[in-house]
DNA sequence: TTGACAACCTACCAGTAGGTAAGTAAGCTG
DNA sequence: CAGCTTACTTACCTACTGGTAGGTTGTCAA
């Protein structure tokens, strides 16, 4: 198993694919074509497409998970810590993608039933995580904000969303804007 | 042409799908067979899927515009016609939909190129509507914000966008919190 | 050396996608 | 009534969808 296992490339492109056409614009055969393999291998490791996507997921939110844990122990001041997350999303935006998260809610009606939970507890995980630096930012003296630090990280993380997806559709980057929000 | 035009149901229809499953999750097949026709009846008026994409986010901006327009001369504060807009996102909450705008958006990369300008005028139209209702809030005293009323409403409306995705995945209208934002 | 297994392949399948050609029934118009 | 138009139909097409059965190849342990 080395690094680029073919398990591995075919969900890179699969997340590519999911992330700039969305998640039921793109087939098996679009990734066949792009690793040069013939399309029954990725059935082979991944059964069905279904299979796919909620490992897509699962491992999308695992890595993010793992970037925000970094950027917590990192010792940055809370707004800086906030400032980088929104670049994170920005970041996405190069590549003419939105959030995988993002995509698979807008699409979400025709989702398999098992993944919602997990694109659920992604929300969850990120509004935690917000939660956590905006009370420390408060306490701090570095933020200050009216209303519960659960109201204004759900509405930070709304903002860069539906921000990431009109920034992609009229391809402008004016989400950097909504950085000095807090 | 009476009122329940075989046109406007499929428009209708087509809405309702596009709104709830997105874009590229429904077909003709889908719509024929909730109207009761054939498939060629609907080829007949929208003879190619991209006609029908178009009119669709066509009559939906126009409609949408209308609806502000109403706001705009309703004579009630400009903190009331932003709750009164945001009213209007959640409404689409209630029958498991999204903003069609948003919607599209988030398939921009799967839509034909003659659709684009229309959406990305459908989302200026919107912060141009924003932006006045800010501007005088401003000045008659009832709203205040730092930065341009331009970001104020960028945000405001993306954050809308975003929250109507997230809210929808999750099953939770929690996008009414971030109403008494501004 | 043999057997087992992983990782691919070829060659299919049924179903559905968007789309078209040709026909028909009803209504309007001169 | 003839001719045209509108709104719809039947019957088809090709391309592609996710998915499967069975075969081939290379590696590795007993």
């Amino acid at each position: 198993m080395e690094i680029n296992s073919t398990r591995d490339l075919i969900l890179d492109s699969a997340q590519a694919l999911a992330q700039s056409r969305g998640v039921n614009a793109f087939s098996y055969a679009d990734i066949a074509v792009e690793l040069g393999v013939k399309k029954a291998s990725i059935h082979y490791h991944f059964p069905s497409k279904q299979d796919l996507e909620i490992e897509l997921l699962e491992r999308y939110r695992s890595t993010f998970m793992e970037e925000l844990r970094r950027i917590s122990s990192s010792g940055s001041g809370n707004v800086a810590k906030l400032e980088h997350y929104a670049q994170m999303y920005a970041n996405t935006l190069c590549n003419d993608r939105i959030c995988l998260g993002g995509m698979m809610a807008s699409d979400v009606g025709t989702l398999p039933e098992q993944l919602i939970p997990s694109l659920v507890y992604f929300f969850e995980e990120q509004v935690e995580w917000l939660v956590k630096v905006m009370d420390d930012g408060m306490i701090a003296g570095e933020l200050n904000f009216s209303g519960t630090a659960e109201a204004q990280a759900t509405v930070f993380l709304a903002s860069l969303q539906g921000g990431l997806l009109m920034a992609n559709a009229m391809g402008n980057e004016e989400v950097f804007e909504q950085l000095r929000k807090t």
